[in-house]
Formats: structure tokens, C-alpha cells, sequence
DNA sequence: AAAGCTCTCTACCAATTGGTAGAGAGCTTT
DNA sequence: AAAGCTCTCTACCAATTGGTAGAGAGCTTT
């Protein structure tokens, strides 16, 4: 176990802030402190504030593809959807900041969405294909595949990251909630996606 | 049609900034420019930023719940989710600071949701009731009134907002695609709401 | 052992931040 | 006409922001 580099530590820990607090409620002095540094030190590494928001992001994307690579090889697409869902449940609760930094970057009028669709673009892509497919088949109900993947992920996303809202109704955000609140949102989208025989 | 007050036009542009720019990116005095004001106007109406951001929700939420109020009395369960729907695309539109501001009051970790809640409270529990009658009566499918409302309110606000992830998917958000959209999420919405009879 | 490279630091800086103090213009009430 | 109230302004301010310049410690290459 070698322990990371200096620059990896700065990435991992703006990761956190970035997605946490937001880019802009992040300051480069409180980073540093945060890191047992001078901010000149971060500023060595990464020559701007914006190029480290930038390097984070391609950071964050690596490891979203990562955490989703045992997902999207499965034959099934309901499976994939499965397996989506349970990932992005797991991140929501060990590592937030990573649904928080998609957040961020997608915030309307952000100009880095275009960087994180570049690195999730092919990913993108291969479920768009997939889900043509069963399409096709029959083995998924609905009409224009993109537009389905994109319900699919503001549902996923909403799902696993509103907690505020969730608080609003209410609902106190806890593990046991987290559980009741991903059946519910499996059972949803298995009634909208799989034909009535199915189910 | 009387000018309205100096406050109100505080309000107004304050939300669609911080609707737009997010509240850390919209300084006080970049407002009173907007306005042509100096900022300690600003600060004479409301006596911090704070203040000024609290009195926004307040504002938006008023807004919001005007906006639905057409909608909440109609009969049919269905008619309401296709209602809300129409009202938020036509805001995404119209005025997506709206929009906005009820994604930047939902930040995790956000201390003001509590005070969207506050006015929010009662339509919610209106909603939810509303739905829970239906599912008690077959009208539509599922098990959690609150979760199901939940999962609604993730769909429509994503698919209405998310526009720089639809940009990332290679969709170009026009007046057109934005129909496209509505009547896609439409289809999925009664899919997965209304029992097989009925479609 | 000299030279060069990597990295973190101290010392600054101009611009911007939210906010205070208080003057004064203009209207309304006494 | 005097007194008071509403409102916007000028004049400041301390704290914080992202960022630059450059010294120097410690390792590696020549």
C-alpha cells in the first residue's frame, strides 16, 4: 500500500469539497488547510482553480466508469438498469461527493459538461445502443431510446441525490429509508420499462 | 398597471440570478448594477444576503405554488401529473430561474430546504393524500404514496432541468426537442403510473 | 561535488466580498 | 414650518479571494 502522491491527494480531497460544497464555496485556502498545505503548493500542481475543477472532473468521470464497468457488460438491459441502480444507491451513501460533482458540472449554463461528455461519451453511446435494441425486440417498452436513457437517469439521479427534498416530505434520510426508497424506484421503473407480461 | 415597489424589484432580479448564477455566484454588487442600484440599497430592503436569499424561496415558492394552482384540483390523478408536467416545461421555458432556485434550495446539505418546506408542506400533503386514494382505489399502481411521489418529482424536474446532460447526450435544447421530451416523458409517466387497462 | 530538477514554502498583491456608519434629499405628518 | 420618516447615496472597512514571484530544501543526475 504506497501512499498517493501528493497531487492525487490534492484531486481526491477537492473531489470531496468540490462536490460537497461546490466549486464556489470551495476556496483554495480552505483546501489547503484541509491538506495540511499552502495553497501555492496546489496551485504548483494545478496551475488554476479551474484547471483543478477540470482535472477533477475527469477524475470523477474515471471513477463513475469504473464503479459502472461490472454493470454494463451484463447481457440483460434490465439487469444493467438493475445494477445502475445499486451502484448509484451505494455512491449516494459512501462516497456523495461523487453524484455531487455530476451535480455540479451539470448545473444549467455550466460550460464543463462538455469535458465529463467527452470522457462518458462512448458510455453513453453503448447503453444508448442497448436499450435500442431491446427496443426493438420488445423486451423494453417505449419509443425513442435516447430519450428513454435520459428519463432513466434524471430518475436514477433524483432518486439517489434529492435528500433535501426528501427531507422536505418528510422523510428523514437514513440507511434504512435509503433501502425502502431504491425498491420503490425498482419497482417504478420495472413497471415502465418491461413489457405487461414481465412483470 | 402600477411600477412595482423597489423591494419587489429586488426580489425579482435576485431570484433570476441566483436562479441562474447560483446564490455564491451572484455577488450584491453585481445585483445592484443589474439594477442600477448601489448595494447598500440593497442592504437598507433586506438586511444581509442571507435575508435577501430567504425572502427569494419565500417568493419562489409563492410563485411555484401559483403557478400549479390550476392543477391541483382536478379530479383525476392523471390529469394532475399531465398538469404539472405542462406547467414545468412551460417554466423551464418561461422563467427556469424558477426552476433554479428550487435546485439550488435543494443542494445537499442545503439548511434553507427545511424553509421551502414550510410552504411548500401543505401541497405536498395534498399530493401525497390525493395519490394515496388513488392507490388505495386501483386508479393507479404502486405501493408508497410519498416514495412514488418522490420518484414523480425526480422524474419531471430532471427531465425538465438537466439540459447540459441532455447537451452531453447530444441533444441540442430547442423549443422542439423540449416537446419531444414532455411527450416522451409523458408516455413513460403513464406507463408507469396507471394500471394496463388503462393504456 | 556541481548542476539541475522537484516541490513546498514565505511574502506579497490587487480585486472582490458582505457589511457598517452616517449624510442628505424628499416626502408626510404634526 | 418644524419634525420625523423613507430611502438612496458616499465613504469606508476587514476579511477573503485566486494568483504571482521567488527563495530554499532535498533529491537525482552529470
Amino acid at each position: 500500500m504506497s501512499e498517493p502522491t501528493t497531487r492525487q491527494r490534492i484531486l481526491d480531497t477537492a473531489l470531496d469539497s468540490f462536490g460537497t460544497r461546490g466549486v464556489d464555496g470551495t476556496s483554495l485556502d480552505a483546501l489547503a488547510r484541509e491538506l495540511g498545505l499552502r495553497k501555492q503548493s496546489i496551485l504548483y500542481h494545478f496551475k488554476s482553480k479551474n484547471t483543478l475543477f477540470e482535472a477533477v472532473l475527469d477524475e470523477a468521470a474515471d471513477r463513475f466508469i469504473d464503479e459502472l464497468s461490472t454493470v454494463v457488460d451484463r447481457g440483460d438491459v434490465w439487469q444493467q438498469v438493475e445494477g445502475t441502480v445499486r451502484v448509484v444507491f451505494r455512491l449516494a451513501v459512501q462516497r456523495p461527493a461523487l453524484l455531487g460533482i455530476l451535480r455540479e458540472a451539470s448545473r444549467p449554463g455550466s460550460t464543463v459538461a462538455v469535458q465529463l461528455s467527452g470522457r462518458l461519451g462512448g458510455h453513453i453511446e453503448a447503453a444508448q445502443s442497448s436499450l435500442e435494441q431491446a427496443l426493438d425486440e420488445g423486451r423494453v417498452v417505449g419509443e425513442n431510446a435516447r430519450l428513454l436513457l435520459f428519463s432513466l437517469y434524471s430518475t436514477i439521479m433524483g432518486v439517489a441525490t434529492e435528500v433535501e427534498v426528501l427531507r422536505a416530505m418528510g422523510i428523514e434520510p437514513s440507511l434504512r429509508t435509503l433501502a425502502e426508497r431504491r425498491a420503490e424506484l425498482l419497482r417504478f421503473l420495472r413497471v415502465a420499462l418491461l413489457p405487461v407480461e414481465a412483470n
